[in-house]
Formats: C-alpha cells, structure tokens, sequence
DNA sequence: GACAACTACTTGCGTACGGAAGCAATACGG
DNA sequence: CCGTATTGCTTCCGTACGCAAGTAGTTGTC
C-alpha cells in the first residue's frame, strides 16, 4: 500500500531530524567536530590501510566528492587525516587517518554510542532495535560502503 | 547494548540520505519544490483551518524559526500559501494554504507516495514497512506534529 | 602514439540552514 | 498600572552542501 510506505518515509524522516537534534550539540562541544566529520574519521578508521580515496570516501558518506574536499580540508590542518598519493595513479590522493585521527575517532565512537544508547533507553528492548535496524538495513541494500 | 542502539543509528542516517537522493530529483521536476516545502504545505493541509503559525510550522518541520520564514516567503510568492494576522495576538502571522496549494499538495502527495512505494517495491511485506514505520514513530513519540 | 573518453579531484557559484541579534507585541509580577 | 520577561517573527552572518566547470592524469582505440 503506497500509504504505508509513505508514513515510514515520513517517520524516517522525523526521526533522523530527531537524531541530528540530539547529536549535534554534545558532539560538538567534546570533540569539537560535526557527526558527518565523525563518520568521515569512522570510515578510515576500518578502511585497509586506514585510508580512503575521496571519491570513495564521498560514495560511503553519501555526499559529493567537492564535500569530501572541503571536508578533508580542516581535518588535515587538524592533523586528524593526513594526504597521501597512490604510486601508480597520480590523480588519487588518499585521505589517511592520523594517530590522532585514530584517538579522536575512538573516543567520538563511545561518545556516539552513548548519545544513540539513550536514545533508545526507555521503553525499548535490545530485540526491538535490533529489528529496527535490521529493517533500516534493508533499505540500503545493495549499496556499497556499509559502516559496521 | 550501545553498539545495537549506534548500529541502528548509523542505518538510519543512510536510509535518510537514500531517500532524500531518490526524492528530491522528482519532486523538483515535477512540481517545481523541495520536499521540505511539499511537508510545510502538508502540514497547513491538515491543520485547523488549514493555516499554522510559523514558530508551530518550524516545530513540525523540524527547523528553526528563520528557516520557516524564508521557505514561506517563495511559497507566498506563488500564491501557494497567504499570510493572515490574527485578530488577537499582532505577533502571530499564520501560513496560510490557498486553493492553488491545496491543489498542488494534493498532487504532490501522490508523487511522494508513489516515490516511497517505490523504496520499498521489492523485498518487503506490507507488514514490514509497517512495522519499520512503527518503529520509527517510537523513536519520535511525545513529540509534537506527527504528521499523518 | 595520438586523440578521444573517462576518472579523480578542485574551485566557483548559488542555495539552504542554524544561531545571534533585533524588533514588536503580549504576559506577568509587584 | 509599570517595568521586566517572554514570545513571534525577521534579518544578518557564517557554515555546509550540490552542481557545473575546469584541470590533471589515465585508459582505450585505431
């Protein structure tokens, strides 16, 4: 029924402004970075070599690779992620995660993982967010660059 | 457990960014606006009198005062929506939906549930979304200006 | 090996947003 | 009442983003 899918899109829609409200703030004032530079950061981390192209970091993020530039810029003067070149193909140039970048990206981790635990605290199960994320898996099938 | 409670957070920032992709090309196209307008227009659609206050309408959306402002100010500029004073209270000025935005949110509804049944188009039972979508309302219960 | 097509960025431009500051108008406490 | 606090809105400023255009490097084709 298209009504159906329809009010999921619209709760999906609240909830993620939901999440952003809650995040932003306490994110912020820790670390000092914006969740989109967190996840950048988290996306390296598991990355082979703890690297990514920008190109590739732009697919996972789900932006736009000029994003990705401008987001990579602060980041590096910050000596989170460093710059490398690919050896073989002069037009890559890798974002590296740093030491630092290592250190603030495990500590922004529990950080997260707190705000989102609290989200859910009261009157949720660990079965039913577990559902629910199975289901919010489900609609992003099939594309590439899943976090955990 | 924290780290089901951030996987399912980070399942639904990329579902939210998937359906923003899908949507805002066709939304544009066809009726000249931007998804977040089409849900400042539902919104007046169900309200009493079809008209809301901008700091209400801010809450429902999800976006601050200043955003509301200027969404309605194109809005206003093509006749979708009028500006009424209220007779008690010179601070308020509603939003208020017009023939001609009612007859564009109607239209634009279809396109949107059109677009979300598309989303869900394979892999899923009715009973799933459903329950996605109830899921998603729990995350955001006792909060003001559900939408449907 | 030269030329076209493609890829990985980068930069400029226009748009959308939140927060702070400002301005009326209303509510409230004495 | 009268001053103060609060509310509804608007405007200004800084930030973040996507898109289009540009550049440099690579791949493919004949």
């Amino acid at each position: 029924m298209k009504n159906t899918s329809f009010s999921a899109v619209l709760h999906l829609l609240r909830a993620r402004s939901r999440l952003a409200e809650k995040f932003t703030g306490p994110l912020g004032s820790v670390h000092g970075l914006a969740l989109n530079e967190v996840l950048l950061l988290m996306h390296l981390e598991r990355a082979p070599m703890q690297r990514l192209s920008r190109i590739d970091l732009a697919k996972r993020l789900s932006v736009s690779a000029s994003t990705v530039t401008r987001m990579a810029a602060p980041l590096e003067k910050l000596r989170l992620v460093g710059r490398e070149a690919d050896a073989r193909d002069a037009r890559l140039s890798y974002v590296v995660l740093t030491k630092a970048g290592v250190r603030l990206v495990t500590d922004a981790r529990q950080t997260l993982e707190q705000l989102s635990a609290e989200v859910f605290k009261d009157r949720w199960t660990e079965t039913e967010i577990q559902q629910l994320g199975k289901l919010l898996a489900r609609m992003t099938a099939s594309q590439p660059g899943e976090l955990p």
